[in-house]
DNA sequence: CGGAACTTTGACACGTCTCAAATGCCGTGG
DNA sequence: CCACGGCATTTGAGACGTGTCAAAGTTCCG
């Protein structure tokens, strides 16, 4: 029983994207993974590449993004357990449009792709899994081109904590767990750095939020919800 | 024979989606849509309704926007011929995200949800063409993104016309065929529309464009593929 | 023909970016 | 374990791009 490296523990309801898989399915895709962990900085996947399979995220966290202007990156989403990466490419047979960078060590399942395509094949339910989760992230995706559109700065990383609080786990002590340069929420943001850092200064003054190295805790959900709606 | 009004001859080939479906499969579908034209700034579906099935554009040209901030219209799509719109919601369970509206004289087919939910059930194929299909938008937005975040106005002004005349077939002079009006450009650029204008008189100048009312026409694609990647 | 919507132009204010320099932090190697 | 070097953060000053507001001109359509 290898139940502990690569079997079925690995692959499992805590990704509900294959929850409609029934146990002979997931006993196929558990003896076709490859399991690896990572550590910060390393490349998963890099835009412009070619890759053969998609990857589950079964600990630590991932970004993801583009690489614009100046190779400076913007970065279009995150990855942390229980999320897949890099099925935009493989399902629609294209290079990596999106780089994959470990900010967080990582434990990470490759899944080769003949099984994805297998499963879609067979199983609608996993298709229409799949299809409702493109569908949801085209929506996140539309919804942050409006705001990125309309939004000042300062509205914009408001949402962009928020979004954080929402989307990593809280420490004991209520700050937001994850670890995110200055560099990284401009690269989500869309700004420069320096305004990043005066307007993160600028919330911990009004008490809005609490810093601690990249560490950062929010104190008045309320009021911050008000300054990314603007009505403010 | 009602060929001509709702049967076979409506949704074919032209719909490059239901290039995967049989026989069978496409006289189920003509048999259960509802064709409709409508005029210039009809409403097809409202964001935040509740829509029981997608469209089909046969013909006409509609926009797909967002409502943002003083509800100023964020522009993420175009439909025309050939497309689809209004799937997201359906195939998510969800209420419209967006909002369509005409503006050009168009004709439409309605197709209910459940004729589409049942088409992915047994048509693998088809399931994995709105895979596709909606993998292709992820990224478009995922650069558009990217491009606003980054680019200047100017730039994404740029982008935007090359991707308009891209998207949109030309006249016999060589004008875009498509009728916009400044604003609806300022809300896929994200910008005022005073800047559009501005923008479009800097072009003008340069004789990189040419303007007749509302179309417009490139004249030096070469040149403004360079403006938009800011190697300028 | 009249009115509404759209377009254009100008002046001005403000937000944001850029550049530069100082300080702080952290991992590596001696 | 400490010192060093490199990277991240912070702060300031100044320039520039864009948004806003106001007013005039134009086009469109009933």
């Amino acid at each position: 029983m290898l139940k502990d490296e690569n079997s079925n523990t690995c692959i499992s309801s805590s990704f509900s994207i294959f929850k409609s898989l029934n146990s002979d399915e997931l006993e196929l895709l558990n003896a076709n993974l490859k399991c690896n962990t990572y550590r910060k900085g390393e490349i998963i996947y890099r835009e412009g590449s070619w890759i053969t399979g998609i990857y589950c995220v079964k600990k630590g966290i991932l970004k993801i993004y583009k690489t614009g202007i100046d190779s400076k990156p913007q970065i279009v989403a995150f990855a942390i357990k229980g999320d897949i990466t890099g099925y935009r490419s493989v399902l629609s047979n294209e290079m990596a449009c999106t780089t994959a960078e470990i900010i967080e060590e990582a434990e990470i399942c490759f899944i080769p792709s003949d099984i994805i395509f297998s499963l879609i094949k067979t199983n609608s339910d996993f298709a229409l899994s799949l299809i409702q989760l493109t569908c949801r992230e085209l929506d996140q995706a539309n919804i942050f081109i409006k705001d990125i559109a309309q939004k000042t700065v300062k509205q914009r990383l408001a949402e962009i904590l928020l979004m954080l609080e929402n989307t990593f786990k809280l420490d004991e002590e209520g700050y937001i767990a994850v670890n995110l340069t200055r560099e990284d929420l401009s690269s989500i943001v869309g700004t420069a750095t320096e305004s990043v850092i005066r307007i993160l200064g600028e919330f911990k003054n009004e008490g809005l939020i609490a810093i601690k190295g990249k560490k950062i805790k929010i104190n008045d959900k309320k009021k911050m919800n008000l300054i990314s709606d603007s009505i403010f």
